[in-house]
DNA sequence: CTGCTGATAGACT
DNA sequence: GTCTATCAGCAGC
């Protein structure tokens, strides 16, 4: 996709970008993925981007021109990918949150050995960031460059009547927004899991 | 299939 | 201190 297409806002990027291809060269080998869930992101109205309070040196590539990529670390142990949308100085990414192996199998499956089935290897963002090799390191890259180690390419288009929306997995602020993009007839798309609720500590325990 | 839990580091109140 | 744009493993249907 090219640097203008993804210079638009988060909402229109995101539906467009299911069906891209991208491309990462892995230790491993390379390994390419068909796009088929996704959810968006902007600090202008949206409590739940990392960019809403401002810019940080986190959330920086947000803030920069479109098409790059936006990688952090969360839970302590994983990373997740965004790619940049909206024009240099206004914040917005979309986040990659699924995807279907176009190739090679063989690296896919030796990159993630615990998925039990194909559709796993890359159901969920960290699990699609783990799968291309994506750490901090790959933070800022341009995926509309073709010399870049991670590259977006236009794929098969997934039609309208096929796109499917809701809330965004695991938000707590604006968890009502229907931000969230997926290609309904994939079987690659991520489990939904509410926001908000979860269980720490036994309640009326203090331990 | 659904639901629960621990792991684990860093950004932020 | 508290919360997080999560995952794998396991229990119980």
């Amino acid at each position: 996709m090219s640097r203008a297409e993804l210079a638009a806002d988060v909402l229109q990027v995101a539906p467009r970008l299911l069906g891209t291809v991208l491309e990462a060269d892995t230790p491993d080998g390379p390994v390419a993925v068909r796009v088929v869930e996704v959810e968006a992101y902007r600090a202008a109205d949206d409590p739940a981007s990392h960019s809403y309070r401002g810019r940080t040196p986190r959330n920086a590539v947000m803030f920069g021109p479109a098409g790059h990529l936006y990688v952090y670390f969360v839970y302590g142990m994983h990373f997740c990918a965004n790619v940049s949308c909206l024009p240099d100085g206004e914040a917005g990414a979309v986040l990659l949150r699924a995807g279907e192996v176009l190739s090679d199998l063989g690296v896919a499956r030796l990159r993630r050995p615990t998925a039990r089935r194909d559709d796993d290897l890359a159901r969920g963002p960290a699990r699609l960031a783990s799968l291309l090799g994506l750490r901090r390191e790959h933070n800022g890259i341009d995926v509309t460059d073709a010399a870049s180690p991670v590259r977006l390419r236009v794929g098969e288009r997934v039609p309208d009547s096929r796109i499917a929306t809701g809330p965004r997995v695991g938000v707590a602020a604006a968890a009502a927004l229907p931000w969230r993009f997926w290609d309904a007839a994939s079987p690659a798309v991520s489990a939904y899991r509410p926001g908000r609720e979860r269980h720490r500590i036994a309640p009326g325990r203090k331990r």
